[in-house]
DNA sequence: TTAGTAACAGGAATAATTACTGATTAAGGA
DNA sequence: TCCTTAATCAGTAATTATTCCTGTTACTAA
């Protein structure tokens, strides 16, 4: 039986309050500012919970931490490849694509989840041309 | 400049011989049955740099730990979300999605990351149906 | 050959997450 | 309103995944 608790309240109400994608940590220090004493412990349990209920969504994008979202409606994101950042990306769920995937395995698919890489506005401004490492004629030889 | 070495060489070779998605641990566990006295370090050092080559490919998938694989051609993936393992999926990438995703952002979008969800043959049989809690008055109120 | 340095094994350190403990407190019933 | 009980809490210890450090080994180029 899940019970009323002010810092579920707390933590569900911070994540419907962002655009962002928050890590646990990052959603502890938000809730402390308001509630000093609450225990990441606490922050950790109710995720759970609220994952398991429905009400919020984890998301894992590569190379990351575990993040959350409250907003479950199926949707994409997309990641910044140089900073890092995570966004909602307003544009349609392909769900054909699940009757597609369904086609070409021996499973019965129930969604999918898509994240975009590229580079935001910001970061492509300054971002550096790639370095040209000089491959070396040994490493050639094995790396072939 | 990379150095040939035979536990990199070792550990390309059993990714590429798999089509799992193996763990940094199961890779140890693979590589210590013909190297005993491989160290954990030197597998995450080497998966490290294999990807910093391009050799193989990390990828992440929903509450996962990291898991790498060996085909870095651009493909999908599917999770079943009863048992956690991760297959590849012999379907074609969606390449015009990037553009769609450029047109919903501010960014310039790479590529894409994409992995199924759904419920695996052999578990889709013994499946039990999801439990329908009860839900309390006090819950619903706070939930709404 | 040998100097230079990438890579190694082993282990310590860090980061993220989960589990435990005894104290609180919401919720339903007397 | 007052109890009972079990969910939740704060605080902390433990676990897991991963990275970093140290002294040693062994490719490579000269």
């Amino acid at each position: 039986m899940t019970r009323y608790s002010k810092q579920r309240e707390a933590i569900l109400a911070l994540l419907e309050g962002t655009k962002d994608h928050p890590t646990a940590e990052t959603v502890y220090a938000g809730i402390r500012s308001q509630m000093p004493n609450i225990s990441l412990g606490t922050v950790y349990r109710n995720l759970a919970v609220l994952a398991g209920n429905g009400r919020i969504a984890k998301i894992r994008s590569r190379d990351e931490t575990l993040r959350f979202d409250a907003n479950t409606r199926d949707h994409y994101h997309w990641q910044c490849r140089v900073c890092g950042k995570v966004q909602d990306l307003p544009m349609a769920v392909e769900t054909s694509l699940n009757a597609a995937a369904e086609r070409a395995c021996d499973a019965k698919i129930e969604r999918h989840d898509l994240c975009f890489i590229g580079v935001c506005k910001s970061c492509g401004a300054d971002e550096i041309e790639h370095e040209n490492v000089e491959r070396h004629k040994t490493q050639e030889m094995w790396e072939t």
